[in-house]
DNA sequence: ATATGTTTCATACGTACGTATGTATCATTT
DNA sequence: AAATGATACATACGTACGTATGAAACATAT
């Protein structure tokens, strides 16, 4: 509960204020109120709100697309000169995601919102972010399925993408919608669910 | 280029700058100076800032979803006694919105980052429509693919919207990450590859 | 114990915002 | 032509915001 310091306490009230209220919506005010500490101490510790919003973010990102390369090596090498499976592929890049998002929700559905944001600036830490990870799922993929046009590939990835993120964002409506019967907490369900649906569209 | 009244002026200039800059990153005076009207046009018009985004959704969200039950209408008079195929069903659902989108960006692109939006009331008013959408779809699901569980069809279902919904908000980055190769200017060609991965992942 | 660097805090500044008000202009109807 | 209602407009109010400043409290090291 009590965080060691007034910076992470920081990190972690702005995490969790920007993912339930947004970012703009959010005041140095609100945030340094929530974390019982005084207005200054974002300008002190992060220079300013624009600093603060990017070490939320460097702090999740880098660890989550790590997490993504270590399983997605370890089945490159498991799977020694045949190719990955497209089920494993799509695991490197789904399960870290929702562990993550289990572990802490906050992060992942203000991510989930900050890559289609109009802010070009925060836009482009995420896109960045994401070109790094696609790029190496892509060859991959090449590698697992060899028919798929790469254009065609291209756009299945994006669309994979789409079905990740949208459940990021928008999985309470799910559970709501659903009576209750799709929920976010069955961790290997939800995995397995996408797996099956963007691994048969991938395959298509 | 010059509207008729100044109530569709603001109404089109701020679709255009939610879209472009977002809801609450765009100030009245922005609205009414590019709409080439004055400060308090927005208040008399629509009672409040508040009221201009509701009646910027209003307009466009209606004759989308109108659209998408005409066509499912006359697919399933078609269909007969038989189901409607997956394929028409996506047709459905995934071309209107790119026919939209084709003819006015602005709406979709404001409308996909606003299904995801913290602020309570602007997502209860897309849930709702959606929630319409879906039950029509789901129905007819069903009916074409009846071996699939029901759980197992919302999550497909959800993973399905979120494809369609990122390629509102992202299909800039696919295009850039692409080389300019995946275009969403090619409707054919996005309408046909979003329908040939939803329904592979649909029937998985 | 004193000095030094770090963190905390109260407060103030300038700006931008949404909205309300009062008046002026225009169009329509009689 | 006069009256009436709709629209346009300039302006003011109060509030909330991000940031800066300078002093106080605290910790650490010598």
């Amino acid at each position: 509960m009590t965080e060691i310091t007034t910076k992470d306490r920081l990190l972690d009230t702005a995490e969790r204020l920007f993912a339930e209220r947004g970012v703009k919506e959010t005041s140095v005010r609100d945030i340094t109120k929530a974390a019982r500490t005084h207005l200054a101490s974002v300008n002190y510790h992060f220079r300013s709100k624009n600093g603060l919003i990017r070490a939320v973010i460097a702090r999740r990102i880098k660890p989550l697309n790590k997490r993504r390369f270590e399983l997605l090596d370890s089945y490159i090498a498991e799977a020694g000169n045949k190719p990955v499976t497209v089920e494993r592929i799509l695991h490197a890049l789904i399960a870290p995601s929702i562990e993550l998002y289990l572990e802490n929700p906050h992060f992942l559905s203000f991510a989930g919102r900050m890559i289609s944001t109009p802010d070009k600036q925060l836009h482009r830490i995420f896109a960045s972010q994401m070109d790094e990870v696609f790029s190496r799922i892509k060859d991959q993929l090449m590698l697992a399925i060899p028919d798929i046009p790469e254009k065609e590939l291209m756009w299945r990835i994006h669309f994979t993408t789409g079905a990740i993120i949208h459940t990021w964002t928008n999985h309470a409506d799910l559970e709501i919608r659903s009576g209750g019967i799709c929920k976010i907490k069955d961790k290997e369900e939800v995995i397995n669910e996408l797996i099956a649906f963007c691994g048969a569209g991938l395959r298509a």
